[in-house]
DNA sequence: AACATTGCCAACCGCGCTTCA
DNA sequence: ATGAAGCGCGGTTGGCAATGT
C-alpha cells in the first residue's frame, strides 16, 4: 500500500512565497495558533500544502526567531553540539534559542564546514584530517553518532562514549540533560534517539545520577532562554537521565 | 558590459516515527 | 494488534545574488 500524499499537488502553488501568503499564515495561526498543518491552508485560504505551511512558519515567519549572523560563541556551540549530536540539526537548534534547524543545516554546509577544514578538522568526525583518516574512511559516523547509537548495540572495545568525547572537546561538560519544551505536551516519553542523544546524567560508581542541565552548562541560564530548570526547581520530574553504568550495557532511566 | 561560475538560502521531497481509530 | 493519517526531520534542489573572468 502506499503513502497518500501530502496534499493535492494540483491545486497547490509552489516555491517562492508571496507578502500576501505569508500574511494570511501569519493572521490565521495569530488567531488560532499552530497545530493541524494539513487542515491549516484550507482554513486559512491558502494554495498551498500543509508541510509548505509548516516550514514557512518555522523556517521565517515565526515571531520568535533571531535573524542576522551567526555570533562567534553560536558557531562555536554548534561545532560543539555537532559533535556530540551529529547531524541531528533539531536537536542542536533546540540549543540556540531563535534558530531553525534548516537555519543551522545550511550554515553548518555553506560556512562552518569549512571553518573546520581549515582548522584540520574532518567536519563529519571531528578528527584532524591526516590522522584520522582510516578513522574517517570506515567509521564515517562513528564519532559523531556515538550518543545516537542504539542503548544495546555492541558497543565493545570502547570503554566509554564520553571519555572519547572529552578527548576531542576538553572544554565541554558532557552532562547533559534535557528536559521537556515547556509547550510540547504531546509526546510524553521521547523517541529512544532522542533520548540517547539528549540525556545523561552524573554518574557515580555506584550509580548515582545527579541530572545537570545542558542549557546551563552552555549558559542559558535566564528562564528567557531555552531552558526552563531555573524557574521550576522542582521540575525533576521531567528531567530524562541517560545512565550508563560502567562496564554494563547502557540503560535509559526516564522520569516523568 | 556580458557571460560564467560560485555561494547562499528558502523551499521541496521522501522517509521514519507517533498517534489514533 | 493493525494500519492509516499526520507530523517532523534530514537531505537535496532550484533560483537568485555576488563575484570572477
Amino acid at each position: 500500500m502506499g503513502r497518500s500524499p501530502c496534499c493535492e499537488k494540483a491545486h497547490t502553488n509552489k516555491g517562492a512565497w508571496t507578502k500576501e501568503e505569508d500574511q494570511r499564515l501569519i493572521a490565521y495561526i495569530k488567531a488560532h495558533g499552530e497545530g493541524c498543518w494539513r487542515s491549516l491552508p484550507k482554513a486559512a485560504g491558502l494554495l498551498r500544502c500543509g508541510k509548505s505551511c509548516r516550514l514557512r512558519w518555522i523556517n521565517y515567519l515565526r515571531p520568535d526567531l533571531k535573524r542576522g549572523n551567526f555570533t562567534e560563541e553560536e558557531d562555536e556551540l554548534i561545532i560543539k553540539l555537532h559533535g556530540l549530536l551529529g547531524n541531528k540539526w533539531s536537536l542542536i537548534a533546540g540549543r540556540l534559542p531563535g534558530r531553525t534547524d534548516n537555519e543551522i543545516k545550511n550554515y553548518w554546509n555553506t560556512h562552518i564546514k569549512r571553518k573546520l577544514l581549515s582548522r584540520g578538522l574532518d567536519p563529519q568526525t571531528h578528527r584532524p584530517v591526516n590522522g584520522g583518516a582510516t578513522f574517517a574512511g570506515t567509521q564515517q559516523q562513528e564519532a559523531p553518532a556515538s550518543v545516537a547509537k542504539p542503548a544495546n548495540s555492541g558497543d565493545e572495545g570502547r570503554s566509554s562514549g564520553a571519555s572519547v568525547d572529552e578527548d576531542r572537546f576538553p572544554d565541554l561538560n558532557l552532562d547533559l540533560s534535557i528536559s521537556l519544551p515547556c509547550h510540547s505536551p504531546k509526546r510524553s516519553p521521547p523517541s529512544e534517539p532522542l533520548a540517547r542523544a539528549a540525556a545523561a546524567a552524573t554518574t557515580s560508581a555506584n550509580g548515582y545520577t545527579q541530572p545537570i542541565c545542558l542549557c546551563c552548562h552552555l549558559g542559558f541560564q535566564s528562564s528567557s532562554d531555552a531552558c526552563s530548570c531555573q524557574t521550576n526547581p522542582n521540575s525533576q520530574s521531567h528531567v530524562y537521565r541517560y545512565i550508563r553504568p560502567s562496564g554494563e550495557g547502557q540503560h535509559i532511566n526516564y522520569s516523568s
